[in-house]
DNA sequence: GAAACGGGCGCCGTC
DNA sequence: CGCCCGTTTC
C-alpha cells in the first residue's frame, strides 16, 4: 500500500500527476528515487498501468536493482515482468528478441571499450593505415561520437581528407563488426533505434506496450538515447523524466544537458516540478554546494534547502605531499571509526583513478579495510577476459577479437606469422578467422585445427553442462588452469577464475537457469510479451551480463569497508562522512577539461556532486606537491576552494601556503612490502573429462584421417579436420570447410578425399 | 615461436 | 612510475 503522506507536496504532485510529459528537476538528496518508485507503484495500484506496461531507464544497473527492490516493498507484484534497466541493457534485450530484423546473429557478442579498441587496431593494420596519423583512440572516439549522434558513415560529410579517411575507417570497422557478429556499446543503442525506426510492426508493438516511460538521470542522456525515447513514446505515451542539470557530468561520453531544456520547452512546458528540499545534508554542506554551483551560468535554476540544521563546517586541509594527504585522511578516518562510525559510511573521493594508489597505500599499511571502486574491474581482469573469450567463441565462432585473444593463450605454438597468413586467407575468402583455417596447410594449420577442434568440442560439451560446469571445464580443458598453476603469482588469478564460476552459479540461480544446459535456449520467464518471446541461453545471458554489468562492482554483502572511488563513480550515492582529495588546479578541476568548451563548468558540477554526497561531515584536502608520471610536481590550490564561502569552512592549516609542513608519523613502508600474501591451495578439482580424441588419427578405407588433415568433399569443398570422435568405420569427424563452417561427417559414409 | 628486454609515452571520467 | 609495444636473443 502506498503512503502518500510520507511525501512532501512537490513529491506528491510528481507521483500523482496525470500530465503526459513531466520533467522533475530533482536536486541532490531530494528523494528522487523515492519519487520514481512511488510513481511506478502509484501507476500500478491505480490501475493506470500494468507492470508490463512500464519502461523505466536508469543510469546504472545498480540503480535499476534498487528501484525494483524498493518497488516490491511497496507493492506485491511480479517485478520480473517489468522493463527496468539501463539504456544499454534494455536495447540489448530488445535486440535479442529481434536479432533477425536487426541483422544480427542470434548469439551476437558485446564488446567493451577495450575490445572495441583492439578491433579498431586490427582494421588499421589490415588496411595499412599509419597509426601515427590516425591514432586508434581518436578513431574510436570519432566512431563513438558519430554513433551517439545516430550517424552511419553514409550520413557523414567530410570537411577535409583527414575526416574522409576517418569516415572510411568507421565504414571498414563497421563491416568488420557485422562480419564478426559483434556490437560495441553505442551500436547497441543505434541498432535498436534503427530497428524501431525501420520496422513499423515492431515499433508499434512496443509503443502499444509501454504506455509509461520513466527516465532517471535525464541530464546524462545523449542525443541518440533521447531519439530512442521519443520513438518509443510515439504519439500517445507518457514520459516522466527526472534529472538535475547541476549534476550533468558525462558530456565526455556524449551526454547532452540540452536534452533537458529541449524536453522542457517542446514537451513538458508548464509541467516542470522542482524538488528542492534536501533530506541528506546539513546546511554548511548544502550551502557550500549551492554557493559553488551558483558560479555556473545557464542553469535551469533551483536552490536546495534543508531543515536539518547547520551541522559542522567543512574541514579543509592542505598537506605537503600526496602521501601525507593520504596519511592524514587515514588518521581522520581511523579516529572516526574509533568513535563508532561504520567504515562503509566513510568515502574517499578523488578526481582521477591514479590518486587511489597513495590512499590505498595508507589504508593498506594501517590494516583498515577498504574497497576501491572502478579502476580494474572484475570482468576486465585479463584471466577473466581470457575465459570469457573462450565462452564467446563457443557461442559465436566468428568473433575474431576473442579468437585472437586466446588462439595462442595459453601458448600453443601459434605465432604472429601464422596469424598473419590466417588473416590474409580470411580476408580473401571474406570469412572469419576460424572459418579460414581450412585454407591453410602445414604444421601451423594442424595447430589451428586443434584449437578450433577444442572450441567445437567444448561447444558440444556446453549442450549438456550447466554454465558453471562449462566454465570449470573451459578453465581446465584449455590449459588455463595449468598455465596459472605454473605461473608465479598465478594463484590469485585462479582464485578470480573460481570467483567467475561462482558468479555464474549465482547468476544461474537468480535467472532460473539451474536446470538448463549452458546452450539450451529458454524462453525468459521475465518476459510476459507473447508476441516477441525472448529465446536465450544461460550463456547468452551471462555474456551480456559480463559486458554490461562489469561496472557495477558493488560492495560484497555486509562488507564494512571504507569506500574509495572517483567522484563520477559516487554519483547517486551518499555517505555520512566524505573526503574529497586532490583539490588542486589541474587535477580538480582537471587541466584537460579546461581545454574544452564548458569544461570548467562541468568540473564544477562534478565538485557539486562530490560535496552533496556528504550527509554529516565533509573534508576537503589537497597537497602542495604531488607525484605525477613518476615525478614530483608542485601544485596550486584549486579555485573551487576559493569559491566556497569561508563561513562554511574550518581550515586545519594556515590558509597561506607554506611548504614547510611535515608529518611526524610517516607511512611504514615495510608493512606495505611485507603484506601477507595469500597462499591457498588450488581451488580446482582435477580430472574433469576431456571429450576430444586427439590421438594418432583414424584409419578408414585406406585413408588415414588426422586432426589437421586437409580433406576435400564434393559438396562442401576443401576443409580441415578439427576433431575426430570414435574409432574405425563408426568414426565421425568435425571438419571446418573453407568459408562454409563446421560440419560433422561420418567417415565411413561421407566421400572424403585426403589432400 | 617464446621469453626477456628496453624505449616511449600516458592518467580524466565510463555505460 | 607502469603499461604497451617493438626488438632482440635463444
Amino acid at each position: 500500500m502506498i503512503n502518500l503522506e510520507e511525501l512532501n507536496p512537490e513529491q506528491r504532485t510528481a507521483v500523482t500527476t496525470d500530465e503526459r510529459y513531466v520533467l522533475v528537476l530533482a536536486g541532490a538528496g531530494s528523494g528522487k528515487t523515492k519519487v520514481l518508485t512511488t510513481r511506478m507503484a502509484w501507476l500500478i495500484e491505480q490501475g493506470i498501468a500494468s507492470p508490463g506496461g512500464i519502461l523505466a531507464v536508469t543510469f546504472t544497473n545498480k540503480a535499476a536493482k534498487e528501484m525494483l527492490s524498493r518497488l516490491s516493498l511497496q507493492l506485491p507484484i511480479n517485478t520480473r515482468a517489468m522493463w527496468v534497466g539501463t539504456f544499454h541493457g534494455l536495447c540489448n534485450r530488445m535486440l535479442r528478441s529481434h536479432y533477425h530484423d536487426a541483422r544480427l546473429p542470434q548469439s551476437f557478442q558485446i564488446m567493451d571499450m577495450q575490445d572495441q579498441l583492439s578491433s579498431i587496431k586490427r582494421v588499421l593494420k589490415l588496411f595499412n593505415i599509419d597509426t601515427e596519423k590516425y591514432p586508434p583512440k581518436e578513431i574510436q572516439s570519432f566512431i563513438n561520437n558519430a554513433k551517439e549522434k545516430g550517424a552511419r558513415p553514409s550520413d557523414l560529410a567530410p570537411v577535409d581528407p583527414m575526416e574522409a579517411q576517418s569516415i572510411e575507417l568507421y565504414h571498414l570497422y563497421q563491416q568488420q563488426c557485422d562480419k564478426e557478429g559483434v556490437v560495441d556499446f553505442p551500436e547497441l543503442l543505434l541498432r535498436c533505434y534503427e530497428l524501431l525506426r525501420d520496422h513499423p510492426a515492431i515499433r508499434e508493438h512496443y509503443q502499444r506496450r509501454f504506455k509509461h516511460i520513466l527516465i532517471d538521470e535525464f541530464q546524462d542522456t545523449n542525443n541518440l538515447q533521447y531519439k530512442w525515447l521519443r520513438i518509443l513514446a510515439g504519439e500517445q505515451n507518457c514520459i516522466f523524466a527526472v534529472g538535475d542539470d547541476d549534476q550533468s557530468i558525462y558530456s565526455f561520453r556524449g551526454a547532452n544537458v540540452g536534452n533537458m531544456e529541449e524536453f522542457a520547452r517542446q514537451y513538458a512546458q508548464g509541467n516542470i516540478i522542482r524538488l528542492e528540499q534536501n533530506y541528506r545534508s546539513y546546511n554548511h554542506i548544502l550551502h557550500s554546494a549551492n554557493a559553488l554551483i551558483a558560479e555556473n551560468k545557464d542553469r535551469l535554476g533551483k536552490n536546495l534547502w534543508t531543515d536539518r540544521g547547520h551541522g559542522e563546517p567543512l574541514r579543509v586541509n592542505e598537506l605537503s605531499t600526496d602521501r601525507e594527504e593520504a596519511q592524514w585522511i587515514l588518521e581522520e578516518a581511523k579516529s572516526l571509526i574509533n568513535e563508532g562510525v561504520d567504515r562503509k559510511e566513510i568515502a574517499v573521493l578523488y578526481r582521477s583513478n591514479a590518486q587511489s594508489r597513495a590512499i590505498e597505500h595508507a589504508f593498506f599499511s594501517a590494516g583498515i579495510p577498504y574497497r576501491v571502486y572502478g579502476g580494474l574491474r572484475f570482468f576486465e581482469r585479463q584471466e577473466v577476459k581470457h575465459v570469457l573469450a573462450y565462452l564467446r567463441l563457443i557461442n559465436n565462432l566468428d568473433d575474431d577479437n576473442s579468437f585472437l585473444r586466446v588462439v595462442n593463450f595459453p601458448a600453443r605454438g601459434i605465432g604472429a606469422r601464422t596469424l598473419e597468413n590466417l588473416t590474409d586467407a580470411a580476408q580473401k575468402i571474406g570469412c572469419s578467422l576460424a572459418l579460414a583455417i581450412g585454407a591453410l596447410n602445414g604444421a601451423s594449420a594442424t595447430k589451428l585445427a586443434q584449437f578450433v577442434g577444442m572450441i567445437m568440442t567444448l561447444k558440444e560439451t556446453a549442450k549438456v553442462l550447466t554454465l558453471p560446469d562449462l566454465i570449470q571445464q573451459v578453465i581446465h580443458d584449455t590449459g588455463i588452469e595449468t598455465f596459472y598453476q605454473n605461473e608465479r603469482e598465478g594463484e590469485e588469478r585462479l582464485e578470480n577464475l573460481q570467483e567467475l564460476v561462482n558468479a555464474a552459479q549465482t547468476f544461474c540461480i537468480e535467472e532460473s537457469f539451474e536446470s538448463s544446459s549452458a546452450l539450451e535456449k529458454v524462453t525468459i520467464a521475465a518476459n510476459d510479451d507473447q508476441a516477441f518471446p525472448e529465446q536465450l541461453s544461460a550463456l547468452d545471458m551471462f555474456l551480456s551480463y559480463a559486458s554490461l554489468e562489469a561496472g557495477d562492482n558493488q560492495a560484497k554483502y555486509g562488507e564494512d569497508a571504507v569506500q574509495l572511488m572517483t567522484v563520477h563513480a559516487a554519483k547517486g550515492l551518499e555517505f555520512k562522512v566524505v573526503f574529497v582529495a586532490g583539490l588542486e588546479e589541474g587535477l580538480f578541476p582537471h587541466e584537460n577539461s579546461l581545454k574544452t568548451h564548458g569544461g570548467l563548468e562541468e568540473e564544477r558540477r562534478l565538485m557539486y556532486v562530490a560535496i552533496t554526497r556528504a550527509k554529516e561531515r565533509l573534508y576537503l584536502s589537497g597537497a602542495h606537491e604531488r607525484m605525477l608520471y613518476g615525478r614530483s610536481a608542485y601544485t596550486t590550490r584549486s579555485q573551487f576552494l576559493e569559491q566556497i564561502p569561508d563561513e562554511h569552512m574550518k581550515w586545519l592549516c594556515p590558509k597561506t601556503r607554506s611548504y614547510s609542513y611535515s608529518q611526524a608519523n610517516r607511512v611504514d613502508t615495510d608493512a606495505w612490502q611485507s603484506a601477507p600474501t595469500t597462499t591457498r591451495k588450488n581451488p580446482f578439482q582435477k580430472g574433469t573429462s576431456n571429450l576430444s580424441s586427439m590421438g594418432s588419427g583414424v584409419q578408414v578405407k585406406d585413408q588415414l584421417f588426422k586432426v589437421g588433415s586437409n580433406v576435400r568433399h564434393a559438396k562442401f569443398g576443401d576443409g580441415v579436420i578439427i576433431n575426430l570422435i570414435g574409432q574405425g568405420i563408426e568414426a565421425q569427424a568435425l571438419i571446418m570447410f573453407k568459408g562454409v563452417g563446421v560440419k560433422t561427417l561420418a567417415l565411413g559414409v561421407a566421400k572424403l578425399e585426403v589432400i
